[in-house]
DNA sequence: TATTGTTATACTCTATAACTATA
DNA sequence: TATAGTTATAGAGTATAACAATA
């Protein structure tokens, strides 16, 4: 995907009538709408997360997969497709893939016979230990891009949504 | 998608000890990352947004198009595709759907022969109008949503970003 | 009847590469 | 050589519907 340059806050131009504080292309009502906002930090958030994790082919949405299972060792793909807000069915192939490279099982559930209990290998473990480090650094970086008082904000909010 | 509330360091509830505030899935390292939370709010953003729009039939991206178009008539794909993070090829198709509807054109650009220069038709800014209308009621549930203190905060904070 | 996991389909989006016509 | 627009392709992600096994 291209970089994002903001523009409208880059002081490229050396002479511009207004100043540089005019944005080069207008946004128009986009420069009020949290949503627009809001996407353009979770691509770059995306981009980021994938670009540090590619050293072992994490991406984000696996990434929370392991996260989930390894601290809730043994639930269900309902659970887990309801905790993440990941299809059902989409899920299905999420973890096809973790298991095909030897990352996840399915085991029977004791009780119900519809379910599987997951749960992660070893292997599993080994690489989210290494997906948590490198997620620690990706964390970092957004922190600085945003400085330390944004970021800590910006969390709170968020997580009380 | 699944309704998502975080309690973690809500001062919203008077007394909560240590009651159901626990989560029924546990997120572990998910709580502390500014990512997943933006991840969450962008998924509610755009599934509301789309909602909203439906009776229109105009994407997010579709209307960032309209409303970057309208505001800078004459400008070429290829500075809409950077101001909008969208990649040059995507944007072809996004606007060759745009043109068989009818709202859109690509015009000769006076001078250099290899651009075009885009502007809306009659009907494209007639949708936009409506589009501008029904993207307000968004940013008003989203507002709703937040409270409208959050919706301030994160909206500052995440322009200047 | 409802739920769990699964398969299948269609459509959108992202990421690349390569091509053409201009500059 | 570089840029603007285009085509093509592969892989994710989203949204549905339907099915078998089980509850």
């Amino acid at each position: 995907m291209a970089e994002q340059k903001r523009a409208r806050t880059l002081p490229l131009r050396k002479t511009q009538p207004r100043q540089r504080s005019r944005p080069v292309v207008d946004l128009n009502v986009l420069n009020d709408r949290l949503g627009y906002f809001v996407r353009r930090l979770q691509v770059w958030v995306f981009q980021d997360f994938v670009r540090r994790l590619s050293p072992i082919d994490i991406s984000p949405a696996q990434f929370s997969v392991l996260v989930v299972i390894d601290a809730n060792r043994g639930l269900s793909q309902a659970e887990l497709a309801t905790t993440l807000a990941i299809e059902r069915a989409r899920l299905v192939r999420l973890l096809n893939h973790l298991e095909r490279r030897g990352l996840t099982q399915r085991l029977p559930s004791s009780g119900d016979r519809r379910r599987h209990a997951l749960q992660l290998t070893r292997d599993g473990q080994a690489i989210l230990a290494r997906a948590k480090a490198l997620a620690e650094d990706h964390e970092a970086a957004l922190r600085q891009k945003l400085s330390a008082e944004r970021y800590q904000v910006l969390l709170e909010l968020l997580q009380e949504f």
